[in-house]
DNA sequence: GTGGTCTAGACCACT
DNA sequence: GTGGTCTAGACCACA
């Protein structure tokens, strides 16, 4: 599968593009898009695919390994891991997505912009995603 | 006014903590909570205020003068400057809170939450920040 | 002080340079000769003295500072954290060292050298770097 | 002769597999038992009995064979070969073990044992080997 | 001055 | 082919 389908890289936020990594994986393993035993694109696959540099990558999928998301295969690659450290329930992706959206709202907060105005924004990108 | 009722710092943040300020100083001053020829808070109140370094806030502000936003008025301290570039708008506001709405879309859709929970949580979220 | 006097690295073992810089931090502090709140050298200050890449001594700070070991405090370094995660006993600093020796009574074994030999040459060794 | 009985592989060591059997066998036909004429386990053998993937057995038998250590017999398998490169004198295997013991006594130091704490241990480990 | 991040490119060990 | 490690050198954020 295309890296570029899994990942979305922001190279002008101040968020190390690594992290950026870390986080999209443990979303999309919480999200179920990626189960146990499935095989994670290279890490040149990766690289190759975001325009970005393999070590970078490599750091990423260390961090993962070290925190048991990720297993790694000798030679073959790194796969998700079988016992994923924690589940799938709508409750613990729900917690997952809270804090960008607190985030969000704080800054809609500080641009005083009324709840219904960034819900139908919010509205209109969610279905745009789809 | 006390500062920490105008900046929350997210200390844990890989954003750094100038950038923060200085991001959150645009949005006050777009949403119109500060008004041209207010007076900031100084370095040290805002550094004492925060828990932070005073080298950190004058950093902030040095961009922000830099930018046109604040005034540095000597042995008075910084002001909200005349004629903020921008802003005031609701079109421009929305255009400020665009990236970080595409942002929390994209990882909902990591994690395979349908819109409709999404929408809710962030309506509950807005309605508590009220 | 002077890094090279608190490592040293083999540049030829097939154990990785970070790897080794790690483990020898854990052991200077296990042994007390880096007490919590010591600062630790810098970066440059070790890549230097060891004339290796600042990013791999980066690399051994980084997981040092993951497993609670090591402090970084922004824009001063990094220090010895305060609550080294285990102790100071003997007994404790016997078990890390115990692997070593395991691995060399096992290659004593397989040369067929006899426990009186080794000892002896041990001993003159140890006493040499006193 | 099963070959768990003559090698003794430590997978999460960061020394190579292939290194780790490269060494052992050089040490076992230095400590003479191995003897010039000897037949070694096939490499299968190897690989089942020490769980590790039959290439890497292959990859320390080649090398091994460069060396002039083993040589391999069409059909009939690697053997040790009949001049092994030097060996067998008591200094000689003493300078193979030499580097190990010079480590042990580094992490010692960095642990602030004392050589006769060290040494006791060492002894006694040693005699538990026999 | 400090550590953090990234790049481009290299070599190694393993399958 | 896979990931792991290292280098040389760059820029950034922070004190």
């Amino acid at each position: 599968m295309n890296p570029t389908h899994l990942f979305s890289i922001a190279t002008g936020s101040s968020e190390p593009i690594y992290r950026q990594l870390v986080d999209q994986t443990r979303r999309l393993i919480a999200g179920g898009q990626l189960a146990p035993g499935d095989p994670m694109p290279s890490v040149r696959e990766i690289a190759g695919a975001l325009a970005i540099n393999p070590m970078t990558v490599s750091k990423a999928y260390g961090m993962l390994e070290m925190e048991g998301v990720l297993t790694r295969r000798r030679g073959l690659g790194m796969e998700v891991a079988q016992a994923p450290p924690r589940g799938h329930s709508v409750a613990h992706r729900v917690a997952l997505l809270r804090p960008t959206l607190e985030r969000a709202a704080l800054e809609a907060g500080q641009l005083e912009l009324d709840a219904a105005t960034v819900l139908e924004l919010f509205s209109t990108i969610l279905k745009a995603k789809q």
